[in-house]
DNA sequence: GGCCAAACTTGACCCAGATCAAGGAATCGT
DNA sequence: ACGATTCCTTGATCTGGGTCAAGTTTGGCC
């Protein structure tokens, strides 16, 4: 792991203060945090972090998408996890990474050594209890996507995965020009995120096109013309 | 939630007691959960939570077999967890249940009020820090099972299945008789964890008989002939 | 601005596993 | 002990999505 250290923002001004796992720190417990941190960039692509490797540093990300990816003998992957802007890597407690860590854009990290990062946990109840709730959090979203993984069509799977998108991007930003989104993923990545192939991904999303439920504006960027058919495609139970 | 109250038995006797929630904790500490626990029962195929509900409880596995399941408007299901003695129901600060608790055999649970117990968690380093450690532990298995879901053939689903069966149950017991398995679940239940039907479940089983790598004593004992072929067949790196 | 590589789309075909269907074997209640 | 119900096995057939194979678009780079 080699990467660029930039020169860090002020905590106050941290554009994912709110939901990173520093959220409920104020004051004194933040000053600390400031002292402690070290910002990384990485290219698109890069690799963060090797399955197997020690982890020497947990980050939350700043800017930029990651993903969690496992890969069997033969190649064939599968991502785990997706980590958005005050999404956090790293857990105390696990000197190894369990799974590779790569760029997926360009990628701002704010990272901690493990060592005096997992000393503060333990005498700041404001960091361990928010640390706990992501885990958790992330517990219930591994699990929703076992039933994707394991029971939905290929057609229910990008219906939930872009309905995720909607979600996940009405929660960061209020700008929200009317579901206007950006695919934060190639094709090949959505089709590992999703347990499909890419060419199966490339015509679900050509289908949803010609059924004049979203609108590419071009690759990456789409709008979504009809919200609830997309919600309804997606299979889940009715809450909304 | 209507299950009889068994009489309990004392802590330092529980067969669970070196892998529970519980496992940190000694003298006074063991003292207040011994006060706060109760056992309850549930008949096989009896619902223990349902998904929604109000959760009023937390508890320990003592003994049986229960799943946790969730399920699509049109009634797929997918299994996304299954509990065994010494695991864990229920998180804390969690008010509703996410999905369908079923008891698969006969079980016997260690229930402690949800309450009460979060505020012992408050106080008592010891619990939390073991159910920071099971949840992190859940949250590695659920990634595992992403990749068994997204990425896995029927026969490599069935032999992790089977190998997985094999690691718990050395863990559990010295007695291990070599090899020696009990299938906790029917077929159906087994193609619910895994993501398939019930007859590709019954067909790769059949499969591994007649290649001679298990061998069924009746339908749900059988032994396992050949761990390293069903360990090769399970399509995971080489780590054992 | 034009070439090249990478990313994507689309078509044709195939196959693992789903679905549909029929028995067989274990277990339960009487 | 006996139907009867539930669970499981096995066979026949079907199909969603994978695989293989061209093309097409896009964006990066001299």
């Amino acid at each position: 792991m080699n990467a660029p250290v930039l020169s860090n923002i002020k905590c106050g001004e941290c554009p994912i203060r709110h939901r990173a796992v520093c959220s409920r720190c104020e004051g004194a417990e933040l000053d600390i945090l400031e002292k402690i941190k070290v910002y990384r960039s990485f290219k698109a692509g890069g690799q963060i972090l090797w399955r197997g490797e020690a982890m020497d540093f947990v980050a939350s990300v700043v800017s930029g998408v990651a993903t969690l990816g496992k890969t069997l003998e033969d190649g064939r992957t599968q991502m785990v996890g997706l980590l958005l802007p005050s999404d956090f890597i790293g857990r105390p407690g696990r000197e190894r990474v369990e799974f590779d860590v790569i760029a997926a854009s360009d990628v701002t990290l704010c990272c901690f050594d493990r060592k005096p990062f997992e000393n503060l946990l333990l005498v700041t109840p404001h960091l361990s209890e928010r640390l706990v709730e992501i885990a958790l959090d992330e517990l219930d979203a591994a699990r929703d996507w076992m039933l994707l993984l394991g029971r939905k069509t290929a057609r229910e799977k990008i219906a939930t995965f872009i309905d995720m998108l909607i979600r996940r991007s009405s929660l960061e930003e209020e700008t929200a020009q009317n579901d206007a989104l950006t695919l934060p993923l190639s094709r090949e990545e959505i089709a590992n995120y999703l347990g499909l192939t890419l060419e199966t991904v490339s015509r679900q999303l050509s289908a949803l096109k010609s059924q004049g439920i979203i609108q590419f504006k071009d690759r990456r960027n789409f709008e979504v013309l009809n919200p609830q058919a997309l919600y309804d495609l997606s299979g889940d139970d009715s809450p909304n």
